[in-house]
DNA sequence: GAATTTTTGTACCGACCCGCATAAATTATT
DNA sequence: AATAATTTATGCGGGTCGGTACAAAAATTC
């Protein structure tokens, strides 16, 4: 562990706060992704993460600031995932599927009905009016098309995939599938449709369209 | 021209509407089409239609109601440039890059800023809330799915994909290149990129990821 | 213990929201 | 011309929104 350079003893001056930043950051992500980001007031945000308006605005600035922090987050979190699928420490295929098993898991979290990715449930809506989500958002996906691309790279040198073939045009194809996966899993589809739709983009990456049938 | 059933002289009674219900309504979308469904106040949409509140509800219902209506419309719409251009007339590669030719004119029309699909863009965020958004969105997918699949299977059977592929599988591929794409217009990405992004999809449909790598 | 600092909680503000009640306007029918 | 039918236009009313002012609370420092 780093050296937590502040948290012993920092003896702060007034009021301790009653809330964990990092833990009502990611109530407040889980209360935009349902309703997303004008269908959900501060009042629900404030219902979910137990503070007060108020309080809500000291620690991260307006509703704008509140949003584009949790989205950060989601980011976050999924390239930490992303990273821990592709470590290039087993075969392509099976660190492709489980790119999009932890994928699913995300998808899927939550009590009530699936809500599908964060960034493609409620961000989209925002991106054309909010330059600020559109760039974040628009930056997320190419770091998820890139760490894909780079993982066909290494797969390619090492056999697992055809010589002659695109490795961009391979990522896309990955990056197309979790797109998809993420717009229908908030529509409903059941999860087992989902997986056996990544296997399928799997074995096209992996293996070319002939050795899908297969099924 | 099939008889226009009333329309020449219905002498309607009281006073005549003053707008045309087809182009209100497309107004209405459009005006849906940039800022989402909460995003958009009714008096946004009475602003872009030329109407006042009352005559909106009186022509579409409530706010939920005229939402749903302008996205049947998309559908609509959407499902003819479908019909139009897989018609069976050309080779899958140049019927299904015409696709999404028609997708791109589509996701960039407007004056403003690109917004991509108005279905991904909009109704992905009110699916989770509102299950009549939900089903319409779905069934609006499954059919593009399955048109995609009926196309690739009539090519299947004239040689023009590979006997061994699994058209399910490929038809999801085209699907997702539409999905991405959709949601890369509206966060920016130029228009000639997702045109070669989608060239190099339809080679890897048509040929296999062999052949795609030629760019 | 008094002063200082920081957070909490209540409550308020102006703005906007959606739906509708009601009256004026415009047409056909009698 | 009078009546009926339908749409337009104004505006109200209750509710919600996001942001903030202000005082009470809870900690440290002097």
């Amino acid at each position: 562990m780093v050296q937590k350079r502040e948290e012993a003893a920092p003896k702060r001056r007034g009021r301790p706060r009653a809330y964990d930043p990092d833990a009502a950051l990611q109530s407040a992500l889980e209360a935009f992704w349902s309703a997303g980001y004008s269908g959900t007031s501060l009042d629900d945000i404030a219902g979910a993460t137990g503070m007060n308006r108020p309080s809500l605005y000291a620690a991260f600035g307006d509703k704008h600031d509140l949003y584009v922090k949790a989205l950060n987050r989601y980011w976050t979190l999924g390239f930490e995932a992303m990273r821990d699928a592709l470590a290039n420490a087993r075969p392509v295929s099976e660190e492709i599927m489980d790119v999009y098993e932890r994928a699913l898991s995300i998808y899927f979290s939550g009590d009530g009905p699936p809500r599908g990715c964060f960034a493609i449930g409620t961000a989209t809506t925002e991106a054309v009016l909010h330059p600020e989500i559109r760039f974040a958002f628009a930056a997320g996906l190419e770091t998820l098309d890139k760490a894909f691309e780079e993982r066909i790279r290494l797969a390619q040198e090492k056999g697992e995939v055809r010589q002659d073939a695109d490795p961009e045009a391979l990522a896309m194809l990955a990056s197309s599938t979790l797109h998809t996966i993420a717009i229908r899993a908030r529509l409903g589809t059941p999860r087992a449709a989902l997986r056996r739709l990544a296997q399928k983009a799997v074995g096209i990456i992996c293996e070319g369209p002939t050795k899908g049938a297969k099924r």
